[in-house]
DNA sequence: AATATCTATTGACAAATTACATGTAGTTGA
DNA sequence: TCAACTACATGTAATTTGTCAATAGATATT
């Protein structure tokens, strides 16, 4: 749920390909034994077809080619859509804690 | 992703049946007119089936018979459960904001 | 009296997501 | 050479969600 907006978040810090993308997401609480890098790579295409990210290949770096991603115009402007949702959806947990305490 | 903790503190408020917890979800934030009822109903039924909570047929309310929904200490623990999970969130997102800030 | 509306729940099916496994392939180092 | 690491992609099963329609009693409307 919240895996969309950080790679849109680590693109905004600046241009990168999937599998350090994947190694950084432990940095936001992911745990990598329970989040496939297949999800990740798919997530990063499909945001490309609906145009927030678009890719080059880089052949020029050590290993096999990476596919470099940069964000968008439109990728920056969802990712300020997605930080309001998530404070949307901090305060309706907030709501429910408090609820939740008034229990006791 | 918020609905089944809050059935399940509207429970833990007091025992109540479908129909009247879907009018209350509103006070959660929940927008009736992108949540069909049958959800409510279907996550109460499963609920049910992992045994978290009971239910039993109301026949001498007005209207049509009232499945009405009481938690289990099962429920109550998979309450305290939920709570914890969303605090988590709560920080990961925070995590998220404060990253996105760092980037003006 | 007929009909529309509100209350209340259920079931069926389609669509979307997620999880899991596998495949390809270049690079590095023992 | 062979294992380990880097890097990306795909296929498909399983699960979850969304949408729609059906049923049915009670109440209000005309």
């Amino acid at each position: 749920m919240l895996l969309r907006p950080t790679l849109l978040l680590l693109l905004a810090e600046g241009a990168s390909h999937g599998y350090e993308m994947y190694d950084q997401l432990a940095d936001f609480g992911f745990d990598p034994d329970c989040l496939d890098s297949s999800i990740v790579y798919r997530d990063l295409r499909d945001m490309e077809s609906s145009g927030l990210i678009t890719s080059t290949w880089d052949e020029n770096s050590k290993g096999p080619a990476r596919r470099v991603y940069n964000i968008q115009a439109a990728g920056t402007l969802a990712l300020g859509e997605w930080i309001l949702r998530l404070e949307n959806q901090q305060n309706r947990i907030d709501h429910i804690k408090q609820r939740y305490q008034s229990l006791h």
